[in-house]
RNA sequence: GUCCCAGUAGCUCAGCAGGAUAGAGCAUACGCCUUCUAAGCGUACGGUCGGGGGUUCGAAUCCCUCCUGGGACGCCA
């Protein structure tokens, strides 16, 4: 990676220079580069002379030009910079030598591969309720957990994908009790669609008859002990959402490799063991008096603690057996994630769901999953607290390391912009940015109704319907829509804007990378054109063409920050940045026009654009057709 | 009450291990298809980076403070 050559060389020479001016070098001094906005200031550039201007006193434009001469002296860093320069204020600016880069030498071995592949990680994300149908909220969460999980096995890590399934809780509790209990005239597509109509009117009905809330905590029994025709229908309910909700994952290019039944957690005793392990420490009591009576808790730190007597409304404590002996949710969670990283003496049995998808149950045989070295946990940024709790009680047990290696990975919730509510018949006039999607109310954008209604926009706008479905590239649009964003982003969904298909969207991705793929297939195809051997050539070199080298050139240290910082939207706006150049390129310089040389060069570089895109796309679970 | 996150163009968002002239998309107004896919390209318009202090060679970026919006702190999950 080229970033690393220059910081490794970088380090070397500031190290040397400290030591010619006699200067300690500071705890915090960072040795980096980054990407100049302007082609002027170079490929790549350090501000490290500033930063050792005040350290051995002399200024910032001196010591950038002694760096400069001594990278020079040892051959601009392996011959890959045709120049060095330093500038005012104090910059030291790299220019690749493209003739250089084009060779390939600038690829360095990926050092960390070896430790990655000895290193499971185990993505959990989905975990939808199984009570209804999923909406765009959900969706969000199902792609950026799949994106991840594409990125790590690209890095080299060994990854399993789990969806954690919640067939105990009052969610499904409700649908059952709807079922039983609300009538229902409409007819619907989906059993999920059903259900989701069904869960809104329930807890409609909860409002006007208090008596059937009692219902649910009967429903709800019926189901933890699993013994009764409500059971039957809980778990009848629960197999053929979660059918549903992993046939529409699957049409986003979303799969997994484990479904986890909350009731085989139950089962498997896990609890009784995580109680034994917690039971040892002193952090873990069973209260005697006062609010929290009867309830065991696990205790938070001493200093936070303090810090909220005086409010008795807010306590720091999180109960995790009730004071009538249930669980609560993170007590299963806790016992979960011992599980994760193979800390329980339980364990699952599986039998298999379908090709390439194993589900817990009650009888199966042993597999080899779990047993995580890192456990990453794609949940929005409201159960940062519970997930706290979790990482909390694996450091209470001394698992240090193990907590240090579990990620939540945080991502704002998806709302509706007024005009998309007000479409939901919802009443805006009181001005709000953003409206709230829940499913109690049955107030949300289904996950299949948007699928349909993109499908619909982008078959109005096809000329030609060959090849890759309009579903297909519907799904991918979405995709990409709910991947742009930063993740600690909360997204407006708007109809209107996530229906796009100009600009920034997937489908303009998906048109560069099939634009790139015609112009290839033509000069395969034509024999004028078939002789010519693509190559790289420095001579020809014009300006839309440099930016995108330039660009391609920052690839594996994009990637490698995207993958370390667990950040899918890089790669989105990397390959945007992509497709956007390429487009630029393709009206300024026709590629299959000109003399041989040019044309050798132009395709050289609408290959490597071309496999550049391809593997942004595969990253991002968006397809590659050759047309659109 | 305590803590967390956000506030950047009309709208939706990038940029925030301090850097060189604050960027996209959408919207609006123009221009470009007998030439490799016009789902494209180009031009224009649009900003006291929520307010106020501070730190320094340099602040959208770091610190303090205030304002506004969202969230968490449950014997819900």
């Amino acid at each position: 990676m080229i970033q690393q050559l220059i910081l490794a060389e970088l380090e070397g020479h500031v190290e040397a220079l400290l030591a010619a001016y006699a200067a300690e070098r500071p705890a915090q001094l960072k040795i980096l580069t980054e990407h100049p906005a302007h082609p002027e200031h170079g490929d790549y550039s350090s501000n490290i002379a500033m930063q050792l201007a005040k350290i051995v006193r002399r200024s910032p434009l001196q010591i950038a030009g002694e760096l400069q001469s001594r990278i020079e002296e040892g051959g601009s860093v392996q011959g890959l910079f045709r120049k060095v320069a330093a500038v005012a204020p104090g910059f030291l600016n790299f220019y690749i030598d493209w003739n250089v880069w084009a060779s390939g030498a600038y690829q360095t071995e990926d050092k960390q591969r070896m430790r990655r592949e000895q290193t499971k990680v185990l993505v959990e994300h989905t975990s939808i309720n199984p009570n209804k149908a999923a909406h765009v909220g959900h969706l969000r969460n199902s792609c950026i957990g799949d994106t991840l999980t594409r990125m790590l096995s690209h890095a080299g890590y060994q990854v399993e994908v789990h969806n954690y399934i919640d067939d105990l809780g009052n969610q499904l509790a409700d649908t059952v009790v709807g079922i039983l209990h609300t009538q229902s005239e409409g007819t619907f597509l989906r059993f999920g669609d059903f259900c989701w109509e069904t869960y809104a009117k329930v807890n409609q009905a909860y409002k006007a008859q208090p008596e059937l809330a009692e219902q649910r905590a009967v429903v709800l029994h019926a189901i933890e002990s699993g013994t009764s025709n409500l059971a039957w229908m809980g778990a009848l309910v629960a197999e053929r959402i979660v059918r549903e909700q992993l046939e529409e994952m699957k049409q986003f290019g979303i799969n997994y490799d484990v479904l986890v039944w909350e009731s085989s957690i139950v089962r498997a005793g896990f609890w009784d063991t995580t109680f034994e392990l917690l039971s040892r420490t002193n952090m873990f009591h069973k209260v005697t008096e006062g609010k929290l009576a009867g309830c065991w808790v696990l205790k938070q730190a001493e200093d936070s603690a303090d810090a909220s007597t005086d409010s008795q409304d807010f306590q720091g404590d999180k109960v995790l057996v009730r004071s009538n002996g249930i669980l609560t949710y993170t007590a299963k969670d806790i016992a979960y994630h011992l599980w994760k990283f193979g800390l329980l003496e339980n364990d699952f049995v599986y039998k298999k769901w379908e090709d390439g998808l194993w589900s817990t149950a009650a009888e199966g045989r042993k597999k080899p999953i779990g047993h995580a070295d890192m456990v990453i946990n794609v949940i929005d940024y409201r159960q940062q607290y519970p997930q706290e709790m979790v990482k909390l009680a694996l450091e209470v047990l001394g698992y240090e390391k193990q907590a240090s290696q579990l990620k939540h990975v945080s991502y704002g919730v998806v709302s509706l912009s007024p005009g998309t509510a007000a479409g939901l018949g919802i009443d805006t006039s009181d001005g709000k940015g953003s409206y709230a999607m829940s499913g109690r109310q049955g107030i949300g954008i289904k996950v299949t109704d948007l699928l349909d209604r993109m499908e619909q926009v982008i078959d109005a706008k096809r000329s030609r319907k060959a090849g890759i479905s309009s579903r297909a590239i519907a799904a991918a649009a979405i995709r990409y829509y709910l991947l742009k964003y930063q993740l600690q982003t909360e997204v407006v969904f708007d109809m209107e804007q996530a229906t796009e298909v100009t600009g920034n969207s997937g489908v303009y991705l998906l048109y560069a990378y099939t634009r790139a793929n015609s112009i290839l297939d033509k000069a395969q195809k034509e024999p004028r054109l078939q002789a010519i051997q693509a190559h790289f050539a420095g001579n020809l070199l014009e300006e839309p063409e440099y930016q995108l080298l330039r660009h391609m050139a920052y690839w594996p240290e994009t990637l490698d920050n995207a993958t370390d910082q667990l950040a899918p939207s890089l790669i989105c706006h990397y390959a945007f940045e992509l497709a956007s150049l390429f487009n630029h390129f393709y009206s300024a310089c026709p590629v299959l026009k000109g003399n041989e040389d040019r044309i050798a060069h132009r395709l050289w570089i609408t290959q490597l654009v071309r496999s550049r895109l391809h593997q942004a796309l595969e990253l991002l679970g968006m397809p590659t057709p050759k047309r659109l």
